[in-house]
Parts: structure tokens; sequence; C-alpha cells
DNA sequence: CGTTCCCTTGAGACCGCTCAAAGACCGTGG
DNA sequence: CCACGGTCTTTGAGCGGTCTCAAGGGAACG
């Protein structure tokens, strides 16, 4: 709620700088002047910020178009569980369109700014462009996947197998987006996040990375993940592998 | 793979027995000839049959006309993470739709028929339906509330909170179908399913159950669930009450 | 230069695990 | 019809992974 606001100054569509990036594939990408007609404007968050709050209507969609966010759920003794983390291209807020309150709450972790749709046109944009309708299912569909294997790592992963791969998970995603560098990505969420994505304590989850570290397959100080030994990694994390294929944009 | 056949025998869509449910909501209902353009048979399955095979190319997308079955993942070593469950109307399959090969395998609980769509039609009924394409939206957005809840319980519950959830969630899910009597349902499931959905061991899950039966909300003997005291059952699962929306069914 | 937030470390408690075995139920075949 | 084997549920014992509580150190910031 605090530190929002909304920019007058947008980026038109067909200037995205995310369009070049090689994720998403040229084939598969729509068409620049459909998402601009669906985009109504911009929102600017600081870490902290509240993009969307938890049981409030929700009134927007979101692209993110830079910075981390993370979607989570709490419970009134305060308990928290983070769902999943958002980067740039991430489409947010649509299962809250489809009911009418919001299931979960959005927090940025870094300075993020976000593409805004409007909630209420959805649907004839469905009807007008039925393009723009398969990739928001598409990009629906793969984020169950993302649900699945989060399922899977707090359901059946040891305590080290789920750090390993949600590590893994960060790192592969930052870098179909190119945002590391000779295998470095600077991570922005505390470890209290991470305990909280992870299903673990604070303290396990320090305990856990140290132990980590020791395998040797990361490094990770100051806030920067360097993946030193990918499979190591993998094997560790008992990755079940996916090829990255080219998904769209809206 | 086992005792599974494709019958010649096939409901009218227009005759589904499931459009005549409140939950089926009338407004929102697509056009009968729609989803019947779109269907092309039908998938019979016994108890522990398999409906879509992890790993496997899936040609075949789904909508559970009868019956019981489950989503699940497993590692080599044997750990089976059950992802949820599938009731009818339940709309199965598109997360591998949309990448080449299944994360999941999909297994029969109870004997169950499903209506078969063509995977490579999909997207020529979205162009040609825009109904139809915002419905598979919709329900696929409704999915992942499910799964966002799933996340919250294997992170955040308690073994007692986790059992009390899952079964409260079973319950009401299968009420809306009208599948209970008198507070009463017929769980087809064995307590290792539920372990496995719960991320608690056998042993474990079984002594909760237990304990659960004790503090007076649920009876469970004999496979048949009644919910005594749903509030009080509702309380101890922390519950984030969500209205039953009427939703599409495809 | 103090305050605050975060990371780290240690100690002890407890929740959920594994191992083991007995009882209940069911289908099958003698 | 009964004996048997297999699967599922239940129970007990002991271990260990993860928790909570507590306190110290380091870095950032006003």
């Amino acid at each position: 709620m605090n530190a929002v606001s909304q920019s007058a100054m947008t980026i038109a569509c067909a200037k995205c700088p995310l369009r070049s990036l090689p994720i998403f594939g040229e084939r598969t990408l729509l068409d620049a002047s459909t998402v601009q007609a669906f985009k109504i404007g911009e929102l600017t968050v600081a870490p902290g910020g509240t993009i969307l709050l938890e049981h409030a209507r929700a009134s927007h969609l979101f692209t993110v178009l830079s910075g981390w966010a993370f979607r989570y759920k709490t419970f009134e003794d305060g308990r928290r569980q983070i769902i999943n983390y958002a980067l740039p291209g991430d489409f947010l807020g649509l299962q809250a369109s489809m009911s009418e309150v919001m299931g979960h709450g959005i927090e940025a972790l870094t300075d993020s700014v976000l593409c805004v749709f409007p909630r209420d046109k959805l649907w004839s944009f469905f009807a007008a462009d039925a393009q723009l309708a398969y990739d928001i299912t598409w990009l629906a569909a793969s984020q169950e996947r993302t649900l699945d294997e989060q399922i899977v790592s707090l359901g059946r992963r040891t305590a080290l197998e789920r750090v390993a791969y949600l590590l893994w998970y960060l790192f592969d995603k930052a870098r179909e987006l190119s945002m590391t560098k000779r295998n470095r990505l600077d991570l922005p969420m505390r470890q209290s996040h991470l305990a909280d994505t992870l299903g673990l304590s604070v303290v396990h989850t320090n305990k856990t990375l140290q132990k980590l570290r020791k395998e040797g397959s990361i490094e990770l100080d100051e806030r920067t993940l360097r993946v030193v030994d990918e499979e190591a990694l993998k094997n560790l994390a008992r990755v079940d592998e996916v090829e990255n294929i080219p998904r769209p944009l809206i």
C-alpha cells in the first residue's frame, strides 16, 4: 500500500525490452499492438510494497516488466507461506479475476514496474483475439506446472533437497531472462523469505544453507548466488528436467 | 496402462448428467453442441488404472464424467506426491498440452469415465469459440487457487490442520457435486493416498486421523467420512473461506 | 555511534519419522 | 466353507529432523 505510484510515462509494447529475449520466441510472440490495446498503464512499486492485497477485490491484471515480486498467503496467527516468485514476463492476478476476491497477496521484493491490464476487459479481449486468449491460457497452464513442483518440494523433498531445488529453480528462471552473469545471480530475498517459501523455520533454513554450501555445488554470500556445479545441484535437488520452450508474453 | 478401454457408446453432451448440477451455473454453461464438437470419445478406466502416464507425451485432454482420480509425481526412489484429486467436471491434462511431455501422472481411484478431447485441436477451438477459450482459462485459474491452498497446507499447516483441511476440502468439493448424503461421503482412497497427499508418513497419518476423530468434528470408518461439526472442522483446518461460484463445464 | 535488522550459533524440546509386529479385512483357491 | 495370503490399518518404541528460544556478531543507516 505504501510507495505505490502510477506513472504517466509508459513503455510502448512495441519497444518492450522483454520482447527481444530468446525465451519469448518470435514465432509465439503476440503482436505488440494487441498487447498495447489491452494495457492501460504501469505500476511502480518499491521494495516491500504491496501489488495485490490479500482478500481485497482485484481490478487489474499485471505483467512484471522489471523487478522481483512474490505471491503469498498468511494465517491470522502470522504464519506466512510464499507460493512463488514473479520475475519479468510473469503474468499476475488471473486467479482473482475468476472469483471475486484475491486468495493471495503479492508484494514487491525490489523496485518493480508492472504493466497493468483491466480485469473487466478480459472477456472482450478474449472475444476479439484468440491468440491473446491462447497465450493467457498457456501461461496459466505453465504456472500450474510450477506450482505442482512446489507441492512436490514441500511434500516430499527433504530440507536440503528443498533448498537446492529452490535455488536451482530461481537460478534457471533468472537465466532464461539473462539476469545471470557467469553463473552468478543476485538474490533480493532474505532468508526469512526463503524459509517461508520452503516451509521451514528461519533457523533451520540458515543451517541447511550452510550444509548446502559445504556440499560445494553453490556459493552464496552477500546475497549473490553462484552456481559452481549445476549438475551436482540438480542431482541434489532431484530436478525433473523440463526443456525451456519459448513462452508467450502478454 | 492396465484396464483401459475405449467405448463406442458415449453420452451426448446435451444429455450430460453434470449439466443439471447447480454448481455448473446455467448462465455460464457453454452450449452443449460446442463441447460435443470438441469431444472425440470416452475413456473408461478401472481403479488403479493409468489415465495419463508420467513423462509420456499426452495427446488428449479430459473431463471427468464420473469417478475419482488423482494427479501425482514420483521420484526415482519411489517417493510419491499426490498433487490433487479430480472429480466429475474437472478438466485434466492442460499443463501437458502447453509443453511436450507430462510433468505428472493421473491415476483412477474408482471406476471412472472421462470425456476425451484432442489436444492438437485445442488451438482451432480457441480460435472458433471465445467462450470455450474463456472457460478453459477460468478452469485453469481456478485450479491454480486449489494448488495455492495445497502449498499453504504443506508449507505451513501442522499435521492435524492438514488432515482437517484435506477432509474438509474433499467433503466440500464432493458436496458441490451432490455426492454427499446427510453429511456423509464415501472416500475411495487409502490412508497411503492421504499420506502421499499430506506430505506425511502413513503411520503418522493414521495417528493424526485418530486424533482428529477424538476432536469430535468428524467420524471416519469403513471409508465413510461423516462431518459432524463442519464449523469446528473448518476452524481446525484454518479454512480461508471462498464462496463456491458457478463454474464452467467443458 | 547507537539502533535496527539480519545472519549465525547453541541448547533443548517436540513433531513426525522408521522399524517392527499384530490385528482386521478381503479375495481366492483348495 | 474354510484356510490362506495379501493388503490395509493400528499400535508401540525409539530415533532424528526440525522447531523454539535465546543470545551474540555484523552490516547498514540515521
